[in-house]
DNA sequence: CTGAATTTTCAGTAATTACTGAACTTTCAA
DNA sequence: TTGAAAGTTCAGTAATTACTGAAAATTCAG
């Protein structure tokens, strides 16, 4: 498959442009995009002649790929080349860029938020910034700590905890009306609104 | 605070190495995280001193973050200047980017996958491509249907949803052991697993 | 109204990031 | 071993994005 069906185009250039938007670049999205579609594992010439990209940016493009471990490497019998192959399904491929983000971006803020947090505030000024610090830390921490327990399950379990999720969450909403009539009018300006 | 404590200081410059991994800048980043631990609404000439930015860089960046609906605006009384703080807590801002990250990113896929599904296969390479690009749709589709519930939950509720949500999560990965066994074996490869 | 204070716009430039081609390294069949 | 095929690296350049200063537009007290 040396040249693009209009339906494989259509994804591929999409996830162009979008890998942008994410920490990936456009051509790095374009390839994960085909090997995603692809139908059997590919070989970097070839995709450097699909999408029109020079060898070289092929290679630095799965190299990136490798090191968010979205795609997977094979060896054809009598073939030397390196084939490609998405790693795993849909969920499998958000959770790793979920994950990896994490470990690049939440990770190196939280470390930062618990320094500020042992700091002796010098001023009421610092004191007040670090409670706004500690509001977001805390947040984050909690976003995380749920993310790890959900990210270990496959995707029928978590499409069960979602549909619960809704009305457990109705539930506690209904449960929970006499605490935010307290807590709600303190959201504007400045708040440090938690449980 | 023409000048910024230490502390602030890490905050805010994290923030800006941070912002460019979103799709914000640097400038973005550091004049948000700027309001953010502010004690008080600041405006436009103080940032940019603070910051070290031109004024005109300021004003850039402050739309973007009303576009983003981070930041709000006030008037101090007997001042001219327009002044700004956070527009929520902690959760407010999560909920912000991703309800506007969700409409600049994942609304466009979602319709470009939705147009790809309407089309008749041409072979039975894009006909695989489809049912990669179905297994894509339904998982997004999924992701942000509950995003859209819990969305609406305030900080304590969405808390007590959380704590709940690993315990029910383990009761159905009991549950569903049956249906894993079936399902996992064809995840080596490509794979269309969904439930 | 007037004009000073404030904010916005935008063309030009600086800084950053992406991409290529050529040289280099690695791999493996013969 | 050898050398051709495959893969990687990297310096140079192209493309993109960020930032500034100057000028224009807006706002509002007087």
């Amino acid at each position: 498959m040396t040249t693009l069906s209009p339906l494989a185009h259509s994804f591929v250039s999409h996830f162009g442009e979008m890998g942008s938007r994410w920490g990936i670049n456009r051509t790095v999205g374009q390839i994960y995009a085909l090997i995603y579609v692809s139908a059997l594992p590919i070989h970097a010439d070839e995709m450097a002649e699909t999408l029109g990209f020079s060898r070289s940016n092929v290679s630095m493009g799965l190299k990136e790929l490798q090191a968010w471990r979205l795609v997977r490497l094979r060896h054809m019998p009598g073939d030397r080349r390196e084939y490609f192959e998405p790693s795993g399904n849909a969920w499998d491929t958000f959770r790793r860029l979920a994950e990896e983000r994490r470990r690049r971006e939440i990770e190196p803020t939280l470390s930062m938020l618990r320094d500020a947090l042992l700091q002796e505030p010098a001023s009421p000024e610092d004191a007040h910034a670090q409670a706004r610090m500690r509001e977001m830390h805390d947040l984050i921490e909690q976003l995380t700590q749920w993310f790890d327990e959900v990210s270990h399950m496959d995707a029928q379990t978590l499409s069960k905890l979602m549909k619960m999720g809704a009305k457990v969450g109705k539930l506690l909403d209904f449960t929970g009306i006499a605490k935010r009539g307290a807590a709600k009018p303190a959201s504007h300006g400045h708040t440090g609104t938690e449980g």
